[in-house]
Order: structure tokens, then sequence, then C-alpha cells
DNA sequence: AGCGCTATCTGAACATCGTTCAATTACCTG
DNA sequence: CAGGTAATTGAACGATGTTCAGATAGCGCT
């Protein structure tokens, strides 16, 4: 066949991006190759590499929908958390708590798109491919809002450190969620830890 | 050829598991295939599957060695820590903080050995491997007893939950910290972050 | 309308991967 | 020294990511 020209590049790009998600939060990225993702949008294996470096560049944009994502489902619910009482003291603390149970539910619910998220990366991305740093920075910046709330008086260089402390314990909580496993004899759950890595934190850094 | 006998069964178990980490150490593990491996030791590709199931359950073994020296270097720095001033009231911090550098210094120092361990696991360990669960779980038990020491009026249920919560996000911190972007405009690097996790946890703890 | 250019898409090819297994061979036992 | 057995090989299979020469269908131009 020669050109078929039923959809632009642009579509097309996004096209496989959206079914190389679709099929990565099913099946996992191990169970994704070019082929099956091809044939899955009726195109072939050489028709990925006219829109994308290699399937890493392209993973690379699966990831940035997926950040998003997670970002957004943290944000609503700190949102949801926010609405009753929000003038009470502790309303950000409940927002971080609210914030941090969807990051580890969001973890375990996809947990295939969440580890193709935070696996290591093989090669420095390609000039092309969208920066995540931006986006987990964004990310952070909810977190930071809230401890701002929480001790208006702290420097902010201080906040910025204990932001990202806090949330990439609520990070490693989620990740080690994960693995088989991890909270093996009491069987408490991700979520009683994160909550109890949240409060003591909080208490911790209010003093 | 045929039989050699150069080595005994076990002898070529722990040969092979040694090179193995011996390589990943140092190439990571997509550098690793079956044919490279064993050629490095003077054998065949074939010949490491009489000895294991494949090669995941291979790098089970590999994992039980890397998780056994991760906790070796986090209780000598424990050990170190505490030569000075063993009964002053923040010396269970001061071994918690040292314990949480060494952590991160090992995943920083050992990048590819510490992301083979917390790979995500694609199957079930196979019957005979080692597991990692109980080597975790001792790994957790240097915490438990650091927060014990901190607090020794706290419920074990409590201190069993704190300490998760505490070393998961240590890991969180150490995970992250591998990836690119992470800490970008400060740039404070991974051991501030650490430290001030480790120091609110610990505040929150005790109050 | 028809011609030709060009972007698009294919499909075969390559090296490599994990894994299996019949065949071979070296050692051990008697 | 013969025969059995255990250890090791090497070829084979299907699948992988990636490349690229070739085929072709749509577009612009006359």
């Amino acid at each position: 066949m020669g050109r078929r020209n039923a959809h632009t590049r642009d579509e097309l790009h996004d096209l496989i991006v959206a079914e190389a998600r679709r099929l990565i939060r099913r099946d996992g990225v191990e169970r994704v190759s070019a082929r099956r993702l091809a044939e899955a949008i009726g195109y072939t294996a050489g028709t990925l590499y006219t829109v994308f470096e290699n399937l890493d560049a392209l993973f690379l944009h699966v990831n940035a929908r997926s950040i998003d994502a997670l970002a957004e489902a943290c944000s609503d619910a700190r949102d949801a958390a926010r609405e009753d009482d929000p003038d009470d003291a502790d309303a950000p603390v409940r927002a971080l708590l609210a914030m941090g149970l969807a990051y580890v539910g969001y973890a375990a619910a996809n947990e295939h798109e969440f580890r193709l998220m935070f696996r290591p990366r093989t090669a420095s991305p390609p000039p092309g491919a969208p920066a995540l740093g931006p986006r987990i920075a964004a990310l952070f910046a909810l977190v930071d809002a809230e401890l701002g709330r929480l001790s208006p008086a702290a420097p902010p260089a201080a906040r910025a450190t204990a932001a990202r402390a806090l949330w990439s314990g609520v990070h490693g909580v989620a990740a080690l969620g994960l693995t088989d496993q991890l909270y093996p004899a009491h069987d408490e759950g991700a979520e009683a830890v994160v909550g109890d890595l949240i409060e003591r934190f909080a208490a911790g850094w209010r003093a």
C-alpha cells in the first residue's frame, strides 16, 4: 500500500498515543509491542517510526498524559475536601490527606500506568519529547500551597523542601504499596500508612 | 561438549548469581542477557536454565543479596551514628538520619542495582526463589526499633505503622532522586530532602 | 482530464532476545 | 575398561525493536 491519508499527521500522533495508553492501562507496557499497537489502530509497525523516534519517545508522551491525569485526581480530591469547613485550622491537613489518598488510590487503581510513569528511564529523552519535570513540579506546587496555608510564616525555601520531602514520601508509599509483600502482617493497607505519614509530617511541619 | 564438572551445582549457582550482580551493578539489567551472562562465566545460555527456572528467578536471587547489602549499609550507618552520645534524647533521630542518608546514598551509588530491586514484578515468583518480604521487613524492623526508643510509650501497632510510613517515605525520596528532573530548581539534593522528611516526621512522632 | 511528484505506508529484513530440547560428551561407578 | 548418567552444548523457535527500499495513493499543475 502507498499513502492513504486516513489521518493527518497530528491525528495519527494523537491516535497512537491514545491507543498506547489504553493498551498500557489494560495490559501493562510489557504486553504492548510495536506490532500489536500498530495493528490495533490499523497500521503496521513501521508507521510508528514515521511519527516517533522510537517506542520510548512514544511512551514519554503517554507518561505526560498520565501525570496530568494523576495531578488532576489530586487537585480534584483537594477541592472536594475543601468543601466543608474551609476556614478550619486543620483544613490544609485534610486537603493534604485527600490528595495523598488520591495519589495512592490512583496508583493502586491504575497500576500499569503508574508503573510506566515512574519506570527507570533507559536513555535521555529525545529533543521532541515532552518534559515531565514541569508536570511533576506542578504537582509539588499543590502540596507547597497547602503547607503555606499551614505555616504562613515559614520561609519559601523551607516550604519547597518540605513539599518535596512530604510528597516524595507519599510517592514512596504508593510505589511500595504496589510491591507484593510490603505490608504483609498487619495488612492495614497503604491508605492507613499514607495517612500516618501525612499527619505526622504535618505535625512536625507546624511545630 | 558434554559434562565438564568444573563446578558443583551449588558453586555454579553462586557463580551465576555473583556474576549477574556484578554485570547488573556495572551495566544495568537491560544490558544483561542470558547469552552475555553465560559467556562471562564460560558457559552457554542453556546452562543457566539447568540451574534457574528463568532469568526472572535468577534476578530474584540477585535482589536478595542486594537487599541484604542495602540493609547492612543502613545498620552500619546507624552503628556509626550511635558511637558518640548514645544516651542523648536525640540519639534515635540521629540514627534514623544516618540510616536515611545511607539508604538514599546506596540508591544513588548503586543505581542499577537499586532499580532492579524495586522493579515491578512481572510474574509471581517461582517456588524455589528467595522471598524478599522478610528481608524488607528486617529493614523496617531497624526503623521500628529507633521509633520505639524515641517514644517508648507508643503502642506497638502505631509504631509499626509509623515505621512503614517513614521508611516508605525515605524510599520514595531515594526512588524519585533517581529520576531525572525531580529536584531541579533548588538542587538541594536528595540528602537535604530526606533529612527534612525524617526530622519532621520524628517531631510529629514524638508529639 | 490526465500526468507526475511526493508524502505516506508497507513488508521484508536484521540482530537480538528468552527459552526449549535433542544430541553429545565427559565423568563416575562397577 | 565398559556402560550409565549427569552436565553442557548448540541449533532452533517465536517474538522483539528498528531500518529502509520500494510501492502506491492523493495532490497540484497544466
